[in-house]
RNA sequence: UCCCCGGUAGCUCAAUGGUAGAGCAUUCGGCUGUUAACCGAAGGGUUGCUAGUUCGAAUCUAGCCCGGGGAG
């Protein structure tokens, strides 16, 4: 899933994401609750209406926010108290807060409430935050139930629940068996890829999804780097979410099938090659690298556009490679390929 | 011809007698449920030139060179 955290893939617009072939986006409550509000979202006609998408969209809760801001909140068994990050205003959002918000959104599938903790963590935090990412699972999952609305003609939505634990195998374990009491339609693996080695986030992700079941939708958030997603799959893992291509592509960093290529260096000055010579996507079939290391340097936003459509491109092409790989039972290859590409470095 | 203002890193400018700095640019890193067209590091200086005053000058003095403005 390609990230629009203000509902929009930065630097992409729509009929790209469809010429990509996205057919589902990560879209973030939190953000759009602060901008411009969900009450207005809901007025336009829900998420996908107001933005004109018609592809489906996941909203995270704010649960990562969590985290990421952390100099700006305060989180009690009630929720989480944030300072606004755009004008300083105090917002509570809680479990129901975050499920309300994301009905009135109308996405498709919405994210429980979670605490996310940095790692390494102690045990004793990591306890905490799994038994309270459980309460607000279960609160999450009563207003979700009780306030949706069928009657309404509008589509149903999903709601997932999150397991949290840290690097503690038990800790996981446990998360994964209190959630699966409640009896979600799919289930996250939330908390990792946060500085962790790795195979500690492949170990924690394994012991999660031998414990979920195979029917239904098992997601590690926020991962991750191209060489690792067939790490991911092969665990059982059927969904993902990353800023990395979108966000290191504004920053001139372009995944190709031969490792990273850091566009702006002074070595493509004069380099007539496309960005990866063996990429199918409509920007490597027109633009040459000089070009592209060109509009970097200069400022322009295109630079942005071209290197995003490309990452994107890259990003949903591994995973078409992937189902290809499990379909001829060669995943475990392709995944040992992959890594031995990115450690070779660019051309 | 005279008067005034200025000349410091590639650019725009700080530093008023005591170890010459910043922003931008350049080069190179980093980015994992987006506070991120972001963050970090490095390179880069005979302070226009020449004399002088001083323990010590980007800073004070004189002359010259260059740019801008004014007067005639």
């Amino acid at each position: 899933m390609p990230v629009g955290t203000a509902a929009t893939v930065k630097a992409l617009r729509h009929e790209a994401l469809e010429e990509l072939g996205a057919g589902i986006i990560l879209a973030n409550t939190y953000h759009l609750y602060l901008r411009p509000g969900h009450a207005l979202i809901q007025k336009m006609g829900g998420l996908h209406r107001f933005m004109s998408w018609q592809g489906a969209v996941l909203t995270d809760s704010g649960g990562y926010q969590v985290f990421s801001l952390s100099d700006f909140r305060k989180i009690t068994d009630e929720g989480v108290k944030f300072r606004s990050h755009l004008d300083g205003s105090e917002h509570l959002l809680t479990p129901e807060k975050a499920a309300e918000v994301q009905l009135a959104l109308g996405s498709d599938i919405a994210m429980v409430l979670d605490e996310c903790i940095e790692t390494p963590a102690p045990r004793d935090k990591a306890e905490a935050a799994l038994v309270r990412t459980t309460l607000w699972a279960k609160r999450a999952k009563a207003y979700f139930q009780t306030n949706q609305n069928p009657g309404s003609g509008q589509q149903k939505q999903w709601q997932f629940g999150i397991v949290q634990g840290a690097t503690f195998a038990d800790l996981r374990r446990e998360s994964a068996r209190q959630l699966l009491e409640l009896d979600f339609p799919g289930y996250a693996v939330g908390g990792l890829a946060v500085g962790e080695p790795h195979d500690v986030t492949c170990e924690m992700a394994g012991e999660v999804t031998a414990l979920l079941p195979k029917d239904r939708p098992r997601y590690l958030m926020g991962v991750g780097r191209p060489e690792q997603l067939a790490d991911y799959v092969a665990l059982g893992i059927d969904m993902m979410d990353c800023v990395l291509p979108t966000r290191a592509a504004r920053h001139a960093c372009l995944y190709t099938s031969e490792g990273r290529v850091i566009i702006k260096n002074a070595r493509y000055a004069e380099d007539s090659r496309p960005i990866d010579p063996s990429c199918s996507c409509s920007v490597c079939k027109r633009y040459t690298r000089a070009y592209l290391r060109h509009l970097f340097l200069a400022g322009e936003i295109t630079a942005a556009m071209l290197a995003t459509h490309h990452n994107i491109h890259f990003y949903l092409d591994i995973m078409g490679q992937i189902r290809e790989a499990i379909e001829f039972g060669n995943l475990a290859k392709f995944s040992i390929d992959m890594r031995a590409r990115y450690t070779a470095g660019p051309a």
